[in-house]
DNA sequence: CTGGGGACGGGGCCC
DNA sequence: TGGGCCCCGTCCCCA
């Protein structure tokens, strides 16, 4: 499938359910290193490495300020670009909304400053990426190539035609580093919810579900009323307002909104054997 | 059984 | 190389 939806599209001219106050990151990354037997809790909160600067988050459970004080970065999209919606990817009689506010994650235009420790020798840096950077040095300790051991100490890990790396929870490989690293952040899961301590494995599901707490619904349908925490929720319910279903039964040729629907369609014993 | 909303995970691309 | 982000898709629950 065509990739080009993935052009940036920071649409400024839509930004219909939300206020700039309430657009504050309020992801707190944890170091991959973080044991998750440390996750925070409200006894050990403060080893969180960052804290939000949220209001939510101050009135919902207040912190103390062991860190700097948190200012904000811009660290907003470089230009709040009007939306093009001819480049938008088309759909039937143009059915499909805009979509234009970024998917869960609509554009943040006030950003937390972030203090990264590492917690395996407490220094600390200003950016997740030099804390990354740092960290690589504990973590090569601990990613085990899957090199026979005789070529691990002289032979970079790239240079093997086999996956280099395997991950120390399970039994995935990987032949990059950076792609074991964004595995394992499924078992670290380092970005934990303040409020009720739920982790995630990537900050913009944690804001996505930090909505499930704020309440905030950015994505609107143009269609009704309704607006929604998710666009993924937004495009499924995008389908109820159009006549044409995109998933049809094999066997029956009936047609449903979604492919949930459909295989939920087919397990009741419409389509033997699917 | 169907329709729909809520919440979330992961692959993959861009910067 | 890593972070950010988009989409697709799934699961659960309820009406």
């Amino acid at each position: 499938m065509p990739r080009s939806f993935l052009v940036k599209k920071y649409f400024s001219s839509k930004k219909p359910y939300y206020k700039e106050s309430q657009l504050d990151s309020q992801t707190a990354f944890v170091p991959e290193s973080f044991p998750r037997a440390e996750l925070p809790n409200h006894n050990n909160i403060s080893a969180l490495t960052c804290h939000p600067s949220s209001p939510f988050y101050q009135t919902m459970d207040p912190l103390p300020a062991p860190l700097s004080p948190i200012t904000p970065v811009s660290l907003s999209p470089p230009a709040l670009r009007p939306l093009d919606l001819s480049s938008s990817p088309s759909s039937s009689s143009g059915e499909e909304e805009d979509d234009g506010e970024r998917t869960s994650d609509p554009p943040s235009p006030d950003v937390a400053e972030h203090i990264f420790f590492c917690l395996r020798c407490s220094k600390s840096y200003g950016s997740l990426s030099a804390l990354s950077h740092h960290q690589t040095s504990h973590h090569l300790q601990h990613l085990s190539p899957l090199a026979p051991p005789l070529q691990t100490t002289s032979m970079p890990p790239e240079v093997s035609a086999r996956p280099a790396f395997h991950c120390k929870h399970c039994p995935k490989e990987y032949t990059s580093l950076g792609a074991l690293k964004m595995h394992i952040r499924s078992h670290t899961l380092p970005c934990v919810c303040l409020t009720c301590g739920k982790a995630f494995s990537r900050p913009w599901l944690l804001r996505g579900h930090i909505r499930t707490h704020t309440g905030e619904r950015p994505f609107a349908c143009q269609h009704c009323n309704r607006a929604f925490a998710d666009r993924s929720n937004l495009r499924a319910h995008l389908q109820t307002h159009s006549e044409v279903k995109k998933y049809q039964c094999g066997s029956c040729s009936r047609t449903f909104s979604r492919m949930s629907l459909l295989h939920k369609h087919c397990a009741s014993g419409c389509c033997p054997g699917s």
